[in-house]
DNA sequence: ATGAAAGCGCTAACAG
DNA sequence: CTGTTAGCGCTTTCAT
């Protein structure tokens, strides 16, 4: 392996210079400059960046911490921020922590010690302490969170609109002449779902629908009780003709379960989901959904990492908001 | 930030005795290294893996290339990868190719600098030139290729056995009775698609029953179009009962083509796709398929590699071959 | 515009 | 079992 200590052989130059090369200083002559390249490529020079990150103190590495990559959501900011980090000249680490607040505190210790220059982390359900978080902020290495924030102030984070995502799903349905619509709700102790809940909840509100406890459903994934379930509310006074489920699994199991019992979709209900996943679009009838623009999200908190380590003071924590955007589809058209 | 002189000092060691504490070296007596890491503790101290790397020539990184982390195949695969590397005291650094040569070779320049110890990689769909890997094995870093493998003698790597796998999805509908089986081909240009079309046929003969060119259909994914297609094969004289499709995806399709024009899966036709994809199991019926083991080529591959690190000599390449496994589900049930 | 020299934090002979 | 010392490959003052 070449390193620059052959090059400097080669050309009868310094290492100074032909440092200042491959760092594009302003300092070498373009002469100078052509004659390092090109003994470079004669040598196949791959520079080592962790010596020079030893050296530097910077490694131009960000580390990158999510719950689960097998899950679309996550995979897909990460292409994000992927393609924002690249762009920078920063290559990314990723590390899971498969929900457990264990693995988390290891792979952010994992990534201290491989010298990452900043991080970006989606936190685990299971984390409810932040020591860790602390020692990072002591350490000097800059935070950013996504999506699963933690309960803290000042911190630097991107955020999903589940609030307002549910409640122009909910508006969706009410504008495609819904007369009444139902929830299917996911566990509200997680704050995304109760986000999307009350959203659902103040657009049923706001446009003068009565709200009564029982529209929110909570399914049991247990098939024929939620098929009962399902059939006690269409035999009511006033049955519903849309749903708006919380996530688009639970909306294609209510749709298999609603094409069990011989409801059409959409002619008898309409059905609207949240999340965009990829089956959404594969399935019969399409579904309707709420796309949470992962990519951008990713690109906004690598953005917001890339400002972070680019200034030298503190800067003030910022909070993004990131909105969601409607896809109308088949599940709940005329 | 403490490092090991910071220890050193605060204990009166030397470096080296600090140092041979963390690379558990039994030439350190039970108390030094107690009072060491009692210091440790104190200062909050963490190795610099790059520094450590660069002295020693040994990163514990390995680098796994990938077409897509979003998709869940090769995110389950990683997944098996990180779970053998971790155990074994690696962190694993995650490239993608985006299906593109170019991104492909300047991940693997990127991993490179990073100077991993060795490479997993599953090549994208447009590699069709092969220097940067000679290139790798003359550096000396061993790689392991998975699932997508290059047209490459005497290399190492770990491939899931898709001629199997659709010879036993073949012959599952055989067991079920169906009369005349049709499959939903992929491109063939892609070996994979071309094994599990041989596998199809090869248990059709196999089993005598006669096959015809015909069996093999191939869909437009424009939908009218393809309901057309299919309507004709079940007018022919011998209508079709089964249906062993290369992917999940397109078995998921063909269901919805079928729904559509009100033919009963499975009562009057059979269905079984391939890949063990998460949407699968929420339709419905759900569908019988084909598991392709994902976590455990990640572990096979990984493995491997590990042994190509721990030994010095070159090692004769091995290719491993995963076979897969039958979920049947009621997509193919009586 | 270029060079000399120090050193990032750690490991690995070698010596004792 | 412990210490001394050199140096991994690069960057970065400071000098010229």
């Amino acid at each position: 392996m070449a390193g620059i200590k052959d090059i400097a052989k080669l050309t009868g130059l310094s290492l100074a210079t032909i440092s200042r090369v491959f760092n594009d200083s302003p300092l070498v002559s373009k002469k100078t400059k052509d004659k390092v390249l090109k003994a470079a490529k004669k040598l196949d020079y791959q520079p080592n960046l962790m010596a020079a990150a030893l050296r530097s103190g910077k490694s131009k590495i960000i580390g990158v911490v999510v719950p689960e990559i097998n899950n679309s959501f996550f995979s897909k900011i990460i292409n994000g921020i992927e393609q924002k980090a690249n762009a920078h000249k920063y290559t990314i680490i990723i590390a899971q922590s498969h929900e457990s607040k264990e693995r988390e505190t290891k792979a952010i210790q994992s990534l201290i010690q491989s010298k990452v220059d900043g991080i970006l982390i989606s936190i685990s359900k299971e984390t409810d302490d932040f020591d860790i978080i602390n020692r990072l902020d002591s350490n000097g290495t800059p935070i950013v969170f996504f999506d699963r924030i933690p309960p803290l102030e000042n911190v630097n984070q991107v955020v999903f609109d589940d609030y307002e995502g549910a409640y122009i799903a909910t508006k969706h349905l009410i504008e495609q002449r819904c007369n009444r619509i139902i929830h299917i709700a996911g566990n509200p102790k997680i704050s995304i779902h109760k986000k999307r809940q009350n959203g659902f909840i103040d657009a049923l509100k706001k446009n003068n629908y009565p709200f009564i406890e029982s529209d929110i459903i909570h399914l049991t994934m247990d098939e024929s009780e939620d098929i009962k379930t399902i059939q006690k509310l269409l035999k009511n006074k006033i049955s519903f003709d849309g749903v708006f489920a919380h996530g688009d699994e639970s909306c294609l199991y209510l749709l298999n379960v609603l094409k069990t019992i011989g409801v059409s979709v959409p002619k008898n209900v309409k059905l609207i989901g949240f999340g965009n996943n990829k089956f959404s679009e594969l399935i019969q009838p399409k579904l309707s959904t709420i796309d949470q623009r992962c990519l951008e999200m990713g690109e906004l908190a690598t953005s917001r990492l890339l400002e972070l380590l680019k200034s030298k003071n503190r800067m003030n924590p910022e909070t993004t908001i990131l909105s969601p955007k409607l896809i109308i589809r088949a599940s709940s058209s005329f």
